[in-house]
RNA sequence: GGGGGAGUCGCAUAGCGGCAAUUGCAACAGACUGUAAAUCUGUCCUCUUCGGAGUUCAUUGGUUCGAGUCCAAUCUCCCCCA
């Protein structure tokens, strides 16, 4: 499924691609996120034209509570459903776990939620979401895991992460004892865990490493740790993690963190940045962020990103943008969003160019100090 | 000409004897990392060593320990009758 093609000598900075039933993903790669069937305020042929999105994400708690499972299978699965025919991967609903731990119970059957939409009580478990995301379809799966807070003390991380072991190992189980319900194949990535305990990573990473999967995700970072705590796990982990599958890193991050994170050998990510951050006005560029909500972009009637490879850098300027989030236009939703994922899937591309002609690490310098600027 | 009502920090509002003064909008910033987010937070009279200090509720005068609140006059605006 995964063919790494090529290490950067002076980093552990990998190129591969990833193949999938849906289409190849070249890697590193980063996958817009597509909560409930659609990546926020972009449409599809924006993510193919603009963006070049060559997969995107779905979740498995959004999508089981509305539109339901029922209806995602009497569709065909999730493709058939939104349209979308590149590759696709579903989260667990593990990171909700951690983000609704007001609605949630945690046993070690699996854990217990009220749903966000209508208060109505549901359970998750391991096999039960195996099961649903069969149903969504997704070309990769996540298991079932817990996501720990990041300022977990030390024996609620062991045993969080050993459950969510014991989870995944019941996740793989039915799993295998399952087929794909839409006739192409679908790929389970495990998740390690172990919060911001190094010993606790090594373990898991280790735990992970000896699963017969085709790829491997690293969970719970990027969630209240400082970033070096999470760079310095990133590297204990994949110190241990397979060479020859791809490494997910889930929920990250800044511009910066993907370039830490691919210096030090991950090969996959998602965040909500692009798409959140730009609907509340941020946008990214090479050079630093912008809030274009700020006054002084009023009159500034440059091109939103001379160098941005989406047709909305150039043709519509920072001063009409600034009037459109002003004014609450979707248009400008729109517009920040497409930029935002246009600008994190070049960062990637030219990152695996770079890789690939052994020039990563002196382009990751020169470029870091520029994007942690603020225009 | 007669009668009635109203003037509060950009705008709109609250306030009914203990107030630098409610709320909304606007404005000015900030946050956002496997999406309960087109969301949330802060500032928003002046100065400040961030502890406070000084001036405010149309204007002037008065009652009171104390007035945005009560009284009088003045100015301005609105409504009704002629």
């Amino acid at each position: 499924m995964y063919k790494l093609l090529h290490t950067d000598p002076s980093s552990n900075a990998r190129a591969g691609i990833l193949h999938t039933d849906h289409g190849d993903i070249p890697t590193p790669i980063f996958m817009p996120v597509g909560t409930a069937a659609t990546v926020k305020a972009v449409h599809q042929h924006e993510l193919i034209d603009e963006i070049d999105a060559k997969i995107i994400l779905g979740n498995t708690y959004h999508l089981y509570l509305r539109p339901g499972t029922e209806i995602l299978r009497q569709a065909g699965g999730l493709h058939r459903f939104n349209g979308w025919e590149r590759p696709m991967l579903t989260d667990s609903g593990g990171f909700q776990v951690f983000s609704l731990s007001e609605n949630r119970k945690i046993k070690e059957e699996g854990c217990t939620f009220r749903s966000h939409i209508d208060g109505s009580k549901h359970l998750f478990t391991p096999e039960n979401v195996m099961d649903i995301q069969r149903a969504i379809g997704a070309d990769i799966i996540m298991a079932f895991d817990e996501c720990c807070p990041g300022d977990a003390d030390y024996t609620y991380a062991k045993q969080s992460m050993q459950r969510t072991h014991r989870w995944l190992d019941r996740c793989l189980s039915r799993f295998n004892e399952t087929e794909p319900l839409y006739g192409y194949h679908q790929a389970l990535f495990p998740i390690v865990q172990g919060c911001q305990y190094e010993d606790l990573r090594i373990q898991s990473a280790n735990y992970i490493a000896e699963r017969a999967t085709e790829g491997c995700a690293i969970g719970g970072l990027a969630v209240g740790e400082p970033t070096e705590v999470m760079y310095q796990m990133i590297e204990v982990v994949n110190r241990i993690l397979p060479t020859d599958k791809p490494r997910y890193l889930m929920g990250v991050g800044t511009p910066q963190n993907i370039l830490e994170a691919i210096s030090r050998g991950v090969d996959m990510f998602d965040c909500v940045m692009p798409t959140r951050n730009g609907r509340n006005g941020l946008l990214f560029t090479m050079h630093g962020t912008i809030n274009i909500k700020n006054q002084k972009w009023a009159t500034c009637f440059e091109p939103i990103d001379p160098e941005g490879s989406a047709k909305v850098d150039h043709c519509y300027t920072l001063a009409y943008l600034h009037h459109l989030i002003r004014a609450e236009e979707l248009l400008g939703l729109q517009i920040c969003s497409i930029h935002n994922l246009a600008f994190y899937l070049r960062l990637v591309r030219t990152a695996r160019e770079h890789i690939l002609d052994n020039s990563f690490s002196a382009w990751t310098s020169s470029l870091l100090p520029d994007l942690a600027r603020r225009l």
